[in-house]
DNA sequence: CGACAAGGGTTGTCAGACAACTTCGGGCGT
DNA sequence: ACGCCCGAAGTTGTCTGACAACCCTTGTCG
């Protein structure tokens, strides 16, 4: 399990490059949980770095939940079950099956919102999805205004849920990861594409309005479904 | 926005602690996005310790995509739609309503899961389903053993999806966090409990066995409902 | 007014030390 | 011969100090 000499030196900080190394390793499969993973001293070694840097990276995983240390023992694999967080490893994002997969789990919870949000949107929280479709129609669609307009279309319905955990959820795998995804792979961002995706957006919007959950997951099934169609032909 | 001195000597390593205590003032919302948050030389006053410390706190924000850094700036509050994880904060679990919330979200995740499961399963995925079944009906309801069957079953029915995002998002909230739930709140686990509960895990396991996607999306509400009854009761 | 330099401030990294704990091996006692 | 206790070695947790690399603001000069 000797992993070799490392010498880092790009521009993200080390703790953050070490951490992904070993957080790709982990994912890997080369441990099992309860594992014993290099100790400090190993790893400064290996990474030629500082102690400070390593505990700066595992720092980084025990939050993830992906190791937990005990004082005199040593790095331990943490078990699944034990995540402290749903992290989705973003260089994976550039596989485009794991891509698809990420879109049919985000697909689960947000045709899920879209039903919530029109059974329980209030007429202020219309009004912002209502504001968010009008900057969308608005934006450049190659812009950074019209990605975020995208994005803030799908946080406001998440917000209408009344579910902050649904709009925590939304704002990373719908914001955060898409952004990781269309600097990626590069979404394509055309004025035919824009009308599809404005229509879309659209069926959903009426039907949250006319307060039809079905019709407004079913809608946003659609536009997912569209998305996907979009990045695989891209 | 000085928070005082605090002295912090609990079970927990000092970098959690400080940590825990700095994401829950980020989430009662006294920062707003891009705001700057204290030096590294503010927090060392402010908790008493060590500037290692504080940049191990400080790394585990970072990890979580809650907060960044600028060398030579300072430290920043991230955007939302910046973050590099979905993470519940366990403490709020306490709260019925968020966790009830919490309970919304896994139920849109984990129905759609059983209905993909129904669809995608293999035989092999249906052996493991029906042995997580198994070792849940044997396993005394309130031991260890009968907790990690019970979750068993639910990521077995995960796995059955094909999509590893999915098996790692229930591992977290039907895993993990649905554990967190347990210890605080007690679930309520009695012999007539595990009658309901096995028949409704019974329900959805017929229905994957039978490539019922809508039924076993159906089952997979009612046991959720099920869950959310039980703990509402206790 | 613009550009550059200097000073102060902040994060990133390194090195060394000690505290608090775990683990393992050897010696001693029954 | 076996079990228990102690000491040594190993490991993580915390502290201290130093320097590098950068940022920001202010002042001076062209």
């Amino acid at each position: 399990m000797d992993r070799g000499a490392i010498v880092i030196r790009g521009p993200a900080p080390l703790p953050e490059e070490i951490a992904g190394i070993l957080a790709r390793e982990i994912a890997s499969g080369v441990y099992d949980p309860g594992d014993q993973l290099p100790t400090e001293q190993a790893l400064m070694g290996r990474f030629k770095v500082s102690r400070a840097v390593v505990r700066e990276a595992i720092s980084r995983l025990k939050s993830d939940g992906l190791v937990r240390s005990a004082r005199g023992s040593g790095l331990f694999l943490a078990h699944p079950l034990d995540r402290r967080s749903f992290k989705v490893a973003t260089d994976l994002l550039a596989d485009r099956t794991e891509m698809l997969a990420m879109l049919e789990l985000r697909e689960a919870v947000e045709a899920e919102a879209a039903a919530l949000a029109a059974t329980r949107r209030t007429p202020l929280q219309l009004e912002r999805i209502v504001a968010a479709h009008a900057a969308f129609l608005e934006a450049d669609e190659r812009s950074e205004a019209g990605v975020a307009a995208d994005v803030a279309f799908h946080v406001r319905i998440a917000e209408a849920t009344g579910n902050g955990h649904f709009v925590s959820f939304v704002a990373y795998i719908g914001g955060s990861l898409a952004k990781v995804i269309r600097t990626v792979l590069g979404e394509v961002r055309t004025p035919a594409v824009k009308v599809v995706t404005a229509a879309e957006h659209a069926r959903i919007l009426a039907a949250i309005t006319a307060r039809d959950p079905e019709t407004a997951r079913a809608a946003l099934h659609g536009h997912l479904e569209g998305v996907r169609q979009r990045l695989a032909g891209s």
